[in-house]
DNA sequence: TACTGATTTCAATCAGTATTGAAAGTATTG
DNA sequence: CAATACTTTCAATACTGATTGAAATCAGTA
């Protein structure tokens, strides 16, 4: 495989991945095209780059740098800005990790709270709880568990935990 | 809150917290509905419970049956089909885990292999094979940890590896 | 076999997101 | 300050995937 097919298969796949993943087509090919770039680009190297038009590689761009996996890089004497991407894969895979907890496990653990407040009175009731409480003790430790993994480093992931889990 | 009230948060919660997780919306509630039923209900009691469409609920029931989520049950003397959710909420658990694993994981492994074929014959090339290795190196990890995680046991679950990553 | 009630399929439609592109905004330069 | 180079916004449009509902199919029953 060359490298521009390599190239083009990585772009194309890391979209139709991101789209599986809840995270939009076009965010995910920039980044995909920012992370294997050897220097950082401009906003029209990526349009032209992708076809995409000035508007939605805005947007993503901005999207992007939000969820901090790309930053600005001005270059001295240049009007335009400059980006490049996050490339410690383990601090791009602990910001994606932060990035779906809050939009995915957070949601669900505040409305587990908020309906943990069923009296309990009838057959019915008493399975709603019971059900309630059964969610509330996984996504509560699943809540932690991502938390402990965030805050600790490559290393550790790659060594320790893995080690325990196996 | 009363009990009605709870149930109508949940369903609803449950729904749009789906769509945020690549499930779609009516799946999630449907699976919503039949989680805190104190009893199995038939294709009729969920479409009018939800006030969907014959042909959405029972696509969806499918759907929830093809992922190990809910079960048919038939009554004895009774034409019709109800259904139950399976309550074990760690089976269901594993069930979700490894659905979008085989979705948003395991295609990522395949493209990442296939790209791994690039020659490192330029500065290009070394900055793509090695992206595509550090990626390897998380992805691979993760899913061994899936699998260990999935093939476990609630217990070992919410004792031991919460304990470890404590 | 014909009838009935239940389930499944699928083309048409709908709704929610993503994308575009033109217009407005901002900052730098001479 | 006016021109230029670039960035951002946003209403209109296009796409994608979800949903409907009518028709087809299936499975018991008489």
């Amino acid at each position: 495989m060359t490298l521009e097919e390599g190239k083009q298969r990585f772009i194309q796949s890391w979209g139709t991945l991101g789209s599986n993943w809840g995270i939009n087509r076009t965010m995910a090919q920039i980044h995909a095209l920012l992370l294997i770039a050897p220097q950082s680009m401009c906003a029209e190297d990526i349009r032209t780059e992708l076809n995409i038009s000035m508007g939605n590689a805005n947007m993503n761009l901005r999207a992007l740098i939000d969820w901090g996996l790309v930053y600005k890089e001005l270059k001295p004497g240049e009007r335009k800005e400059y980006f490049v991407a996050e490339k410690d894969m383990w601090v791009v895979i602990r910001q994606i990790i932060t990035h779906r907890k809050k939009k995915e496990l957070e949601p669900m653990i505040r409305v587990l709270d908020e309906v943990a407040g069923v009296q309990e009175v009838c057959t019915e009731s008493e399975e709603f709880c019971k059900v309630v409480r059964d969610l509330q003790l996984f996504s509560n430790k699943a809540d932690s568990a991502l938390d402990t993994l965030v805050r600790s480093d490559s290393n550790w992931f790659v060594g320790t935990f893995m080690k325990m889990i196996k």
